[in-house]
DNA sequence: TGTACATCAGTGAACGCGCGTTCACTGATGTAC
DNA sequence: TGTACATCAGTGAACGCGCGTTCACTGATGTAC
């Protein structure tokens, strides 16, 4: 229909945005190309004026996703307000909130493609990698606040705390959503255990200080 | 043809356990039934015979998938060799090892089903919730082990900490097998870092026991 | 125990359907003169 | 600046294919007498 370079531009992105959302929430295998491009706006095929096939699509949404999640992660890092031990703290909160966990479209790029990722092949993968890396080292900073100088020093050490803290996060929040529609308070359990958890040990080592031991311990 | 009673049952059986290896290797959408039926031995008419729908099967996989899980964990618990804290660390370096994370299709269940099970219905979820409270309760029991005997008095924390300390491990192994393809040293370095922190954590807080806690150190 | 028959697991072809993909066509955009 | 034409995003029908499911048929099993 004769459509601006700039118009095509835009259309390709809704695409990619309607992808991003149908593919977490359903899976790649379960979403057809109509229905998505319905979705998206338009006919089915217009396709193949953007993507040389479905599997390249998904390469593209897993690169999109990623990069702004690693994108999210850098403006959260460069806010003016100075991160404290309070950002890991809200980080894990959000992120094992029902909210986050009933809203699948919207949420972790990293929960919502890690399966399917698993399936797909080195080029998916290698799009996937960069933004885990970026989710690894956002977390390393967000520990290193509350980490005892003596730590500091050993930055592996931060990253490996920071690995486990998101394998931890992640692990609960796809349990969590695994068994929400079939026991609801098993789900919510899997959320409130893992915060607890992942909370207290974020504080397990900290600069001696009993004020924030005892408020651990309130919880 | 003509089979017996007995003989179908096992066919059943046969098609039961080429599904469970296929559904978690690619996930229930990623086999259709004719290539299923001939992993199984059979041609895909038969299969009605046995399941009124794919997902009657797909149920069917995970009730048994979960219902072997469970059994295996009662197995270990009841073996003639004292359940010790050993037995925590064993598990660990088996769920968190390459060959594990490699072999998906004879691999960890839970793991295995997770993804597609948020996307399924109630039914299929009961099913995967029995699997995954018996894996809660099996930690439990081997976290209560190690554990300080103030805390033996509180079953509520032990829970706690196996679901934790599982959410941790189970998504270690779901990352690593997302990278595997695209960066096998970040595969590997997710293991070897959930091994670690697992085995840490596990004796984070156990009797006073100065030599334990130096092995520890040493890792 | 032997015979006649109902049962039902298994076969393989066929069903309609939706999949990913291709195609001829449209017509506004963008370019060449 | 105005005109003629190439480009190409979008349409919607069609392609072959594999999906889940159905069906008529087969023939050994299991049962009734």
């Amino acid at each position: 229909m004769g459509v601006s370079k700039q118009q095509a531009e835009e259309n390709r992105r809704s695409i990619v945005d309607a992808a991003t959302k149908l593919f977490r929430e359903r899976g790649v295998d379960g979403v057809g190309l109509a229905e998505l491009m319905k979705h998206a706006g338009f006919t089915q095929g217009g396709f193949y004026n953007h993507f040389k096939s479905k599997n390249a699509l998904v390469t593209k949404v897993i690169e999109t996703a990623m990069a702004e999640t690693a994108a999210e992660f850098r403006e959260i890092l460069s806010r003016p307000a100075p991160v404290d031990t309070t950002c890991f703290e809200r980080q894990v909160d959000y992120y094992l909130s029902e909210g986050h966990r009933d809203d699948i479209e919207c949420g972790c790029a990293v929960a919502g493609f890690v399966c399917d990722v698993a399936r797909l092949g080195e080029e998916a993968q290698s799009r996937f990698t960069i933004g885990l890396n970026a989710a690894f080292t956002f977390l390393t900073e967000l520990v290193a606040v509350g980490a005892p100088p003596a730590k500091l020093k050993e930055r592996r050490r931060l990253r490996e705390q920071a690995i486990s803290l998101y394998c931890q996060m992640m692990g609960a929040l796809l349990l969590s959503r695994s068994v929400r529609i079939a026991d609801g308070a098993l789900a919510n359990e899997i959320l409130v255990v893992g915060r607890k958890a992942l909370i207290g040990s974020s504080k397990l080592k900290p600069p001696k200080d009993p004020e924030r031991k005892r408020k651990h311990q309130r919880r």
